[in-house]
DNA sequence: GCCAACGTTGGC
DNA sequence: GCCAACGTTGGC
């Protein structure tokens, strides 16, 4: 029996890699590499899986928010970056026969027409156990199913209100 | 730009 | 294995 789909939240600088990146990438695809923390390491490697929910969290930007979503094409391998001595990502612990850092692929889904707001997201009684909102630092967390929903409802209010 | 919170490194 | 020093993240 399958596993039921789970969700996560990848952060990302807008002003290194956007949704409007995603969005104009080829097949909408791109590989989540560079993640250098062993923590979201394990669950990229372990936990995430194909057809899993990505909600897109754009950090230190004007304003902070959920920007939209994006599911799970491809689960956990090497993050060839790390091997790359002329890259930004380059780590020499890393090589390929004994790798150390791990990406997945992700796809496009959605651009929310209304961004969901760091300061919104906190006034949600029901989202207060969200890892984002919980002083964490990690970019790749896990998400609740009723997170997941909710985030959901949020976005669908917004639309109707603009 | 500041700085609190967090993660990692490395001396012991 | 402890923990101080250091580096990074990310909200404000």
């Amino acid at each position: 029996m399958a596993e039921s789909r789970q969700y996560w939240l990848f952060k990302t600088e807008p002003e290194s890699f956007s949704i409007a990146d995603l969005e104009k990438a080829p097949l909408k695809t791109i590989f989540w590499d560079g993640v250098r923390n062993y923590q979201a390491r394990n669950t990229l490697r372990d936990k995430v899986k194909v057809g899993d929910g990505v909600l897109f969290y754009h950090s230190n930007a004007d304003p902070s928010a959920i920007v939209g979503t994006a599911t799970v094409v491809k689960a956990g391998y090497p993050d060839h970056t790390a091997f790359d001595e002329n890259g930004n990502h380059y780590d020499p612990k890393s090589d390929p026969n004994n790798p150390v850092w791990y990406m997945v692929d992700i796809k496009h889904t959605e651009t929310f027409a209304a961004p969901l707001t760091l300061p919104a997201l906190k006034q949600e009684r029901q989202l207060k156990d969200m890892v984002l909102l919980q002083n964490s630092r990690l970019s790749v967390q896990p998400v609740s199913e009723k997170q997941w929903i909710h985030i959901h409802k949020l976005k669908q209010s917004a639309i109707t209100r603009s």
